[in-house]
DNA sequence: TATGAATGAGCGTTCATTCAT
DNA sequence: CATGAATGAACGCTCATTCAT
């Protein structure tokens, strides 16, 4: 019964199919026209589905908001007290985020870059983004309570330069090359999520 | 003389606005119309100073890449042997692209976001966000010569990880508030490079 | 049943709209609002039909050079030997020729002044003209292989004559007048055909 | 002193170079900055010279129906008594006509064409196609009076066949290739008018 | 559920014309 | 005479949305 074409696999494919020409080509240059006709169906088809365009970008972020937190709310561990754990720790968050954002890179393009729409759109993928960067506030949050990381630490510089890292890492990992030399989309999430936790923690010098 | 108002200053006037414009509200849903009424100008000027919507954009984008690698250029200081001494180098870099951001910044904006715009627009910046990191490869290439930095490390990686932070710092510290109980958007330029250098250098357990 | 109204009945309406405005005002004058509010559709309506403005001159002029072609085709009669049944052949092909130019006088301005438009409406016009022309000249051929005609006879000149005869007359008939107190308008295709068949083959002296 | 440059310099060359661009692309097509671009004027010096775009036309065609006429007056000759005489004198006529239009081929185009343009320039063109129509009528009037013609003659039709056949000539030898195949263009003005003049007196069957 | 036809507001661009210098 | 900058009405075309079937 779970194959039971029909409604919910049209509307399915059409969320697909529009998160990837969002992520593509921008929201504002996706035509329902050039998803429906992807998708094989009429433009009548697309508005029995859904309300409106921007309802349809609005259900794609909402839905992967909601998977990233799992996702993040997984790779929280409860943290040992040695610093190869924390950092352990942290790449394994990290690579929970690498591989999610592997399987929907559309979504995190379009997260990423407001979709280039709309200010509700844009609102959406920020507030997406915020509570992204609140549990990494959260986990250090509780390093620091932990005597792990230092007290005097402003808490909002070092989430927003660790989110600032993420999104850096990912949008040249998946939808790169932003440059042309890079190897970066090469490597695995493990890997990827190794040097991203060691320069997280010990910057430039650490290496 | 120089100053005399005419031609020249209607088009530095329209190119300023657009730029704000597209900024503020992408590429797509900026309007001429917008543009040239706040220019107190007529459409047909408009296109008499600029082929298309898409050339004003490009023109944009264009000169802000020369001022911006000039920035960067200027930044470049011959390196000393200490550690201290090449993390300040790095914060006075850091320090000009901070500044030349919150002089310049719907450009900034319009780079990182692409305009939300058309291929070849969001081509062209691009472009320029490579001609960045390009930049700051060859000064950590420079830096590993000197015997500062491992010569072991992942020049790729390292460079696409510093130029994650700085666009993630300057899109928090100008577009801002990601998270609204940031406060990073009250600090200074030279506040902000410090504490990126350190980061950068450092990592989250040197700050 | 096949009668009724929709998408079909709307898009030969156009069509029919079209082509009439394009004759009276050429191509560039006709505005699509003009074509649609005398249809009594949307802009929207006109653009789900046509790709553009140009795609609905050439179709025009492409539906048109098919049946005037099966014209010519039928006023194909096999020539009897003598001069006289040469003329009547000639004539009944030059009636066939008015009559349905008598029911499509806006095709055959267009096709006659290219629409004023664009190269593309232009050399499509002139295709069917050439085409036309080819078909008197096959018509020419045969009457010389049955010796009807002097051999002598230089059929690209004659052809062209016979063109610019029908052309002339075709124009001063329909879309006249050309000289103000000019008869020709009033007279039948019949009449019309007889007299140009007799100058056709003899000349001013022969009339 | 025929040759001080200066403002009738400028105004002929602009004349002449909206002749031409009328002819190969119409009016309507034509831009006013095409015009001045390829005269290396400005826009504005355009408009000193000519209160509009119509206004050229207008100029054009109007200098242009002087000069035609003043030929088909010329071509007029006192006509001799026999056939061939009467053949030799209109081959004369198409011959003044044929080698004023090969050094004048925009004009003719554009009388022949009526520019594509608006209402006005059709109508000037007209006026100038009817005029050449009247000066063969008025000729045909007189053969009529010498007794070479029959008297029964339809001389409205006659004439309309006649300017039909000469319309016809000139665009195919000027600004053909109607049809690919066509040696016409390369003739001779004689020869283009003895061989028109026989088809106009003979026919098909006379050649 | 699904379709295709229709809608109409909106936008980018063109171009003849004007005018201060 | 000549320029170049400016004007603004007009037009072709797009596309999200609606609706009868």
């Amino acid at each position: 019964m779970s194959g039971s074409s029909g409604a919910q696999d049209t509307k399915e494919l059409l969320l697909k199919i529009a998160a990837e020409y969002f992520a593509r080509h921008g929201y504002r240059q996706t035509k329902i026209s050039d998803i429906v006709k992807q998708a094989g169906v009429s433009q009548g088809t697309f508005y029995w589905h859904f309300k409106s365009k921007e309802a349809v970008a609005l259900e794609i972020i909402q839905a992967g908001k909601e998977q990233l937190l799992a996702v993040i709310q997984q790779g929280y561990r409860k943290q040992e007290g040695t610093v190869p754990d924390m950092v352990q720790a942290s790449a394994k968050l990290l690579e929970g985020i690498f591989r999610f954002s592997r399987e929907n890179p559309y979504l995190m393009e379009i997260l990423f870059t407001g979709g280039g729409g709309d200010d509700a759109i844009r609102q959406a993928a920020y507030e997406t983004r915020i509570a992204m960067e609140d549990a990494f506030r959260r986990n250090m949050s509780r390093a620091i309570e932990l005597g792990m990381l230092p007290e005097s630490m402003d808490l909002d510089a070092r989430s927003a330069l660790l989110m600032s890292l993420i999104e850096g890492v990912i949008s040249r990992w998946l939808f790169g090359p932003i440059h042309p030399q890079s190897t970066i989309q090469d490597k695995t999430p493990e890997a990827l999520a190794q040097e991203t936790a060691r320069f997280e923690f010990f910057g430039l010098l650490g290496m």
